[in-house]
DNA sequence: GTATAACCGAGACGGTACGTCCCGTCTTACC
DNA sequence: GGTAAGACGGGACGTACCGTCTCGGTTATAC
């Protein structure tokens, strides 16, 4: 029998509230706000809840957005697994299709915003959100070389930083709107055919 | 008497004063605030400036840290011009070189950071410190497939991307410490080449 | 079955509980609070003890602050019988020993002070604390007015009201620790005597 | 010329809000409140003022009550100067019938609520309201002493506690309603003719 | 002997007020 | 008229308690 109740003494937390909170973290810095401009105040009365519930579970704003940031959830594209070329293309393209939808938006804006100040933001943010594709595109790129696909002497730190900070460069100083539906095909065949002159 | 001052009438506004709160407002920037943090009541009596001398320029604390991070020269490296290659490492290992200091890496993270929360900030950023790179290393773009030393059908944008974005990411998420001295060098001659494998 | 114990079902409360309360609120309120600034948690923690623990038997501090205050003893001095004026300074000075210990001094504030907040504590302070001394000195008076020790228009309340009064006056704002011990004796001989020169 | 410009550098504090604060004290504390229900966030409303303003002027909410109940004028009645005992009459008559008005009661209870706790608050009040009144009660009996009037072993220290505690006690726990109009006469008349039949 | 019921401690709940910090504005005296 | 100083009304911060409400567990009587 494994009767391994965790249960702490004292009434548990509440689920409920725990998740208003974090819904209305979401809602209000999808409103439009910084994290700085977004209170704590207005967290709890939106999400109909005491101060002190917030605070009993988050030492403060930061932490609390680091959370409700990483609730977010980035799936992994499903990765045919058959061309180098089309599961780079899968994965740049989900880093385009979310620079369109608000949150996921404000979510990188704000992992940007806090790297110097407070590490442990964009730490967070880094391990929940951007780790699993880093991983994924890391599989991607050593099978290539593997298979013959790309050259023996790829730097594969370095591949992925150009086709990674190709797609931040885009998503915020790129054109006005929605980024070209091709983006990431061309990204990506840019990135592996390179700027030289065919033979 | 006709004295032809055109200045108008009273004392003449402080210089000193003007140049004392742009450097406070960089050293606490630098000191490792976020524009939000950062506060004005700091940076008066950092600078030895009362409120309302700070106010008096400028209307609120995002136009003051817009003018004072456009105060940092981002100078142009000298190009060679005689390789596209080289001349794409001087400007990248500029901004590598950057990167190690505090006041441009944190100028780098505002702009990055509040482009949402005020797009007045970081465009004007753009318009400073990237946008006369990103001329330069157009026209070494173009140069280069005006002279063979690129192919023909080189989408100049996407290339730029490639590069700046490379320099960007490592910038926030490269290793601890100084980057690579070669960080730049490598770069280039990966976005160049292409992953592909040798013909 | 018939067992007549009138008590209901259940675990019945906790004796021991009830006691560690008073006594952690008189220790509280002896530690020098007001009954304000006495909080709930603090007396629940002394006592090790539950707040519902608490609440289930006093609806609020006010209810519990009374019924502590009213634990302490104010048992009556032993009155000879002999001579007005040995009884009067008999229970004067109990007064004047009282002045000299935290817990009663303290009560005393309390139920001087709550008298416009929360009636009921300085009413039920009155009734516990003070009444019986008071019908006490009423009939060592009485017995004086009717076998000539006192004048026979004497108005008793009055007569009270001035020993009484002069006791609480130098428990505020006497002089600084421990009351002389003679204090008792000259206060009843001053009221007795008047301050009209002796014939 | 005396141009001693006390003056300091920046905007000086307005009187309005500091008047306006003590009114909104008064107001509230009138309106039934202790000290301790009574809140600072009501104070500055009522008063039409930021909290910072009253910070800036109290440390905190006991500071504040001192200084609005000091602000209550306490003056001494005129005292004829013919006889000690019209003299008494007169300072007793004016704390009964201070005992009637609202302001004064409750500054009278918030003064002796706080002697444990906050020596200041009761030390204050006392210096404010009650000194100038015991000065003036001792030099009437001094007087009296002096011309014969009152016997010249009097103890005036002890007599003035007679009188002042006995209007305390009436003002505790004295009959339901207004005080009778002849109790400072007949106080007086029984303190100085004392208790002991008259010869 | 086993339900059942009221108790217990712990501690989370939605709130209110605290005293602090900073905002952007206003108001002085001085230069 | 510019300047340093600093007060102004306002709003959010993070903390402390309020009195209420669950929890899991204990301890009695009642069946």
């Amino acid at each position: 029998m494994t009767t391994e109740h965790q249960s702490r003494a004292g009434r548990p937390r509440s689920e409920r509230a725990e998740k208003a909170i974090i819904a209305a973290t979401l809602d209000l810095i999808a409103d439009g706000m910084g994290v700085a401009e977004l209170s704590m105040e207005a967290i709890a009365a939106r999400a109909g809840v005491g101060k002190t519930t917030i605070y009993r579970r988050w030492a403060n704003k930061e932490d609390l957005v680091v959370d409700a940031l990483a609730t977010i959830r980035h799936p992994l594209p499903p990765l045919a697994g058959e061309s180098v070329r089309d599961d780079l293309v899968a994965l740049l393209d989900l880093a385009r299709r979310e620079a369109g939808q608000r949150r996921a938006r404000c979510a990188m804006n704000v992992a940007l915003s806090e790297s110097d100040r407070s590490k442990r933001v964009s730490e967070r943010f880094y391990k929940l959100a951007l780790e699993p594709r880093r991983v994924a595109m890391r599989e991607v790129l050593s099978r290539g070389v593997a298979n013959g696909e790309l050259r023996p002497d790829l730097d594969v730190d370095l591949a992925m930083a150009l086709l990674t900070g190709a797609m931040i460069f885009f998503n915020k100083w790129g054109p006005e709107g929605d980024l070209p539906e091709d983006l990431a095909e061309r990204v990506v065949d840019h990135a592996m055919a390179g700027f030289a002159p065919r033979a």
